[in-house]
RNA sequence: UGGGCGAUCGUCUAAUGGUAGGACAGUGCCCUUUGGAGGCACUUGUCUAGGUUCGAAUCCUAGUCGCCCAGCCA
């Protein structure tokens, strides 16, 4: 079992049950021939560390996690680190964080740089067979002969260097002897091959760069195609899963097995995630923390691992997603709508309710007994009774949601307005009866009066209201800064911008919005970092890790679906 | 205009020669001490044109459209 505990552990097999998909059938369809003799299903996650993982390395984590578990299998975390000038012991740490936190535990923890010696040595194997030569041709000149997609390229005049000469000169590029880009070592392949991968693609580059885990001990290191097909062949890793976009390299990472005569590793590709609304690239992500557009790679509004953790988004709805969501090899873009449903559906069913006043309006009830205060008992969740019940306190003096009055009701408007009676959640009916407004005409208070014969919010005489909207008692409430965001940017495709424009012009300037005083039930003050609650009728919310008890800070996860938002919107279009 | 990959409701995804189904979104109704949740119902789809077949989303042919590739990034 890959996952950390049982409770995740029902989730995943859950999930495998459902998921049928072309990677389980391929790889059912190698273990029942034997494709692999005796050998486990073998898989890898292999992420670079050079940025916080998002919700579309997701994907991939319960892909090649929960397809390994599904056969009995076991799945490797590798981190892919062979360009030290962008990886980061950072990103390597939050990696882990946030594999862990989706629910899975890796088998082997690996590097792709803790293979650079055997890397080494297979070069030296292949440029003693011939098949790799070291090229004193400029990047530039390389691109040149290259040729284009439509055009074949041509042979560099340092292709045929004899053994004693590439071995010469590839032993002196590892010690250091030559500048950084002066020379490179290719594999020798065809440069007049239709896929441009092929046409004697470079194996190593130097690079005097300090790497993030051995240090200054090289200064070659090899490229993407030359170190991953290896790595997963020594690591016996049978189904190798990557993104579309690598589909053109298969061939490369089969000739480096093959000319090596190692373990066949197989590298099978599927769809990357895209979701509507949503940025997933970690060169923009990374762009987007650098200029400061967001606070950091767990902006809330971001659409990292550690984002959505911190805005209080569950691993058991992201993986419910991700399973959902499917797995093909078509380019889709899957609505926001999807993982938000999971979301909701997952918090309905676990969170705690507590009642909250983002925006607050004093309400007075005339009638209530001056000075008297007293206990409501309150449902912690009605989806489950075994969440028990709260002791909620309540007085003449209460605040209540801004919204939920009109002076003048619009039509189908079921909320409080003047001579109207509605339900104060889990207390009693009341009827507006007066509003009290300032010099410039806003409204600041509203003045009702209440039946005391409705204590808990029903009336004995079986007297319906429309609506019920909840409260908190103005002297016991606590006051709290809530964070409320939106999409963070406008347009469902972000990469949709004009010539020459940038992703940036598609920003949402109001993706935050901060709400300095909201009024919340006393039971709140105990909550803890990652607590999360329902706020009944508002949203989804969670503590934020700037909470302290002085100054709690709440960050709204999701807002409820709102019936009313959308009749109002309709009335007005 | 080289090569590779792909195309099923608005979106994502099933159906592997035999009734085109599910989820999300949408709409309507019911229910409701959250206009939440829940229940019921409805709408919408096989890229096009030929062919094979008793029967085609599936197989064949031709086209159309989309995505990826010319880093000493991964």
């Amino acid at each position: 079992m890959t996952n950390r505990n049982s409770e995740s552990q029902g989730i995943q097999s859950q999930e495998a049950r459902t998921a049928s998909n072309f990677l389980h059938d391929i790889i059912a369809e190698d273990v029942r021939t034997r494709k692999y003799g005796d050998a486990l299903v073998q898989t890898r996650f292999p992420p670079e560390p050079n940025g916080y993982l998002h919700i579309g390395h997701a994907k991939a984590i319960c892909l090649d996690f929960g397809l390994a578990d599904e056969f009995g299998g076991k799945t490797n975390l590798r981190f892919d680190d062979t360009n030290p000038e962008k990886e980061e012991q950072e990103y390597v740490d939050s990696i882990q964080r946030d594999v862990r936190w989706l629910g899975f535990e890796w088998d082997r923890l690996c590097y792709a740089s803790d293979y650079f010696p055997q890397l080494y040595e297979w070069a030296l194997e292949l440029i003693k067979a011939g098949k790799a030569y070291v090229d004193d041709l400029s990047a530039d000149q390389i691109r040149q002969y290259r040729g284009t997609l439509t055009e074949p390229g041509k042979d560099s005049p340092f292709r045929n260097r004899t053994v004693e000469e590439n071995l010469d000169l590839f032993v002196r590029m590892k010690s250091g002897e030559f500048p950084d880009g002066s020379r490179v070592l290719r594999a020798k392949i065809d440069m007049t091959s239709p896929n441009l991968n092929m046409r004697d693609p470079v194996m190593y580059r130097i690079l005097h760069a300090t790497h993030h885990r051995t240090g200054d001990e090289w200064c070659i290191y090899p490229m993407y195609d030359y170190a991953h097909g290896q790595s997963d062949s020594i690591e016996h890793v049978t189904h190798s899963m990557c993104t579309l976009e690598f589909t053109d390299h298969q061939p490369l990472y089969r000739w480096y097995i093959e000319q090596l005569g190692i373990f066949p590793s197989q590298q099978i590709e599927f769809d990357r995630l895209n979701i509507t609304y949503t940025l997933l690239s970690k060169r923009k992500l990374l762009q987007l923390v650098q200029e400061k557009h967001v606070h950091g790679w767990d902006d809330p509004r971001m659409p990292t691992l550690s984002a959505f953790r911190r805005r209080g988004f569950t691993p058991e709805a992201i993986r419910t997603f991700s399973t959902s969501t499917g797995v093909s090899r078509t380019n889709g873009i899957t609505d926001i709508e999807m993982l938000e449903h999971f979301q909701r559906d997952d918090l309905n069913r676990r969170v705690n309710r507590a009642m909250a006043v983002l925006r607050p309006l004093k309400l007075v009830i005339d009638n209530y007994p001056a000075g008297q205060e007293e206990f409501v008992e309150v449902a912690n969740n009605p989806e489950d009774p075994a969440a028990g019940t709260r002791q909620v306190p309540f007085s003449g003096e209460i605040y209540m949601e801004q919204d939920d009055f009109r002076e003048v009701p619009p039509p189908k408007y079921y909320r409080l307005s003047p001579g109207k009676e509605v339900r104060l959640r889990n207390a009693y009916f009341i009827t507006a009866q007066s509003v009290v407004k300032d010099a410039t005409g806003s409204i600041v208070a509203v003045h009702c009066t209440y039946d005391p014969a409705s204590r808990g919010g029903n009336s004995p005489d079986g007297r319906k209201v429309k609506s019920t909207i909840h409260w908190v008692s103005t002297a016991h409430a606590i006051s709290a800064e809530i964070r409320l965001y939106d999409k963070l940017f406008l347009k469902p495709d972000p990469n949709d911008v004009e010539e020459g424009g940038s992703v940036l012009d598609n920003l949402n300037p109001n993706s935050l919005e901060v709400l300095a005083d909201a009024k919340l039930e006393p039971s709140l003050a105990n909550a803890k970092l990652e607590d999360r609650f329902q706020f009944e009728r508002v949203g989804y919310f969670c503590v934020d890790s700037d909470s302290t008890p002085d100054h709690m800070v709440f960050n709204r996860t999701l807002p409820l679906k709102d019936t009313w938002a959308k009749i109002e919107k309709k009335s007005e279009a």
